[in-house]
DNA sequence: TTACCAACCTAACGACCGTTAGGTTTCACG
DNA sequence: CGTGAAACCTAACGGTCGTTAGGTTGGTAA
């Protein structure tokens, strides 16, 4: 099992497999959409994510996703090590690319209202863009642990909690947030912005319920409040 | 299929079937503790409690089950009709005890804050008495859908969560909560009170971690923010 | 004594699962 | 042209799953 690295760690099939890096397969051209002229692995990766958002990932078979790419196993056993890799891949994919640019959003960014609203109006445009997304991470999140899965979602999500920690911490330093236990608030915050994603999610996501307006509401709740 | 009906529906193997009703099957002798003396049935059902709480609905087979039970599989089959009536009774049973009572606790009770209060300690004290129950509900509820369980589960829920609506309703009658959507503010209580039971259920529940103090914190933060 | 039924059992059934051994095709490169 | 590797394929492997057909037992009622 080696170390926890940052890189893949799939594909050379025949070869060692001791070696921790491999160098990962880049398709041959740069494709944009994911329609069914896009490379194999593209569209493995995406009909793994609708299959596996919509049904789960246990009760998902790599024949259901080899069926809907129009591939056969082995395929998908050739760009990857096994389903639970072809999952990471997925999820760490999505998830660091809107992490990321959120991060460096927040830090143009001067108050802790502002911030805060800006956090919650950010990641309910993820969602709304590809609501997969949300509901296969928070579905397997929240759900039953998978070994080998489990451990992965909570390094993942652990460095957003971090991320909502710091933001409590500077908004109670300016004064702007009473003293509190500041996992206290990020954690309660986390609760009030994420369930709603969640509950958008799984249901057949209607267009106009994660609004901005509900954001700000939000925000004015956990700042000031229903009483 | 038929209609949705209250009572159990298990039972009658040979006959009929097509009868909704099907008198319960009572223990011949009133026993207490789930030991190895209990009834089959009462063992069973708490076997399946522990095993399903800690691995998940799917990820449980009715094998591991009827060997903590100490039986076969048709033995199993003779007291429920299949591996999701099992989990429907189970958590049917544990979630209208523990709702019942609180529901009445509740009306007895002036104020919506005090009620609020009394809701958050007693849930919380219901998850430390057993935390297999919230375990297996929260990691059902939030998980990967489960065709027949999923729509039980929401029924389930929307009582309790029809009861917090009312809660809020009340106190925006008498004032002392602002004019607010009731739906949005009982949500966002839920949310901010059933995480942190998510939260310690499936940790190793630490004995110190649902306690009154953090109940209290969270209806004030509720009621008054952190702003 | 006999008949019956609740309460269990042994032993399988068929279906599906993740995974892989061992090909074949295509094509860039020498 | 020949070689080799990338990108796929057919066809299975062994295992687990939920469920059940068809017993056996032991006590109770007629």
């Amino acid at each position: 099992m080696a170390q926890i690295r940052g890189a893949r760690g799939s594909r050379a099939k025949a070869s060692v497999r001791s070696a921790t890096k491999s160098k990962t397969r880049e398709p041959r051209v740069a494709t944009a959409s994911v329609e069914g002229s896009s490379s194999t692995e593209a569209r493995l990766l995406d009909c793994a994510l609708t299959i596996f958002a919509e049904k789960g990932y246990s009760a998902t078979s790599v024949r259901q996703i080899i069926d809907a790419a129009g591939v056969t196993q082995p395929t998908l056993y050739y760009y990857c090590d096994d389903k639970a890799d072809l999952f990471k891949r997925l999820v760490r994919q999505k998830y660091e690319e809107s992490h990321q640019q959120l991060d460096s959003v927040l830090q143009q960014i001067d108050g802790c209202e502002e911030r805060l609203r800006t956090l919650v109006r950010r990641s309910f445009e993820y969602c709304v863009a590809d609501p997969r997304i949300p509901r296969l991470m928070f579905q397997t999140y929240f759900g039953p642990p998978i070994e080998g899965i489990a451990e992965f979602l909570d390094e993942l999500t652990a460095t957003r909690f971090a991320l909502v920690t710091r933001l409590m911490r500077d908004g109670m330093k300016s004064g702007e947030l009473k003293r509190a236990d500041p996992e206290f608030l990020a954690l309660s915050f986390c609760n009030l912005m994420d369930q709603p994603i969640n509950l958008f999610a799984r249901m057949s996501h209607p267009k106009r319920y994660l609004t901005s307006k509900l954001a700000d509401a939000i925000v004015e709740l956990f700042l000031r409040g229903g009483g």
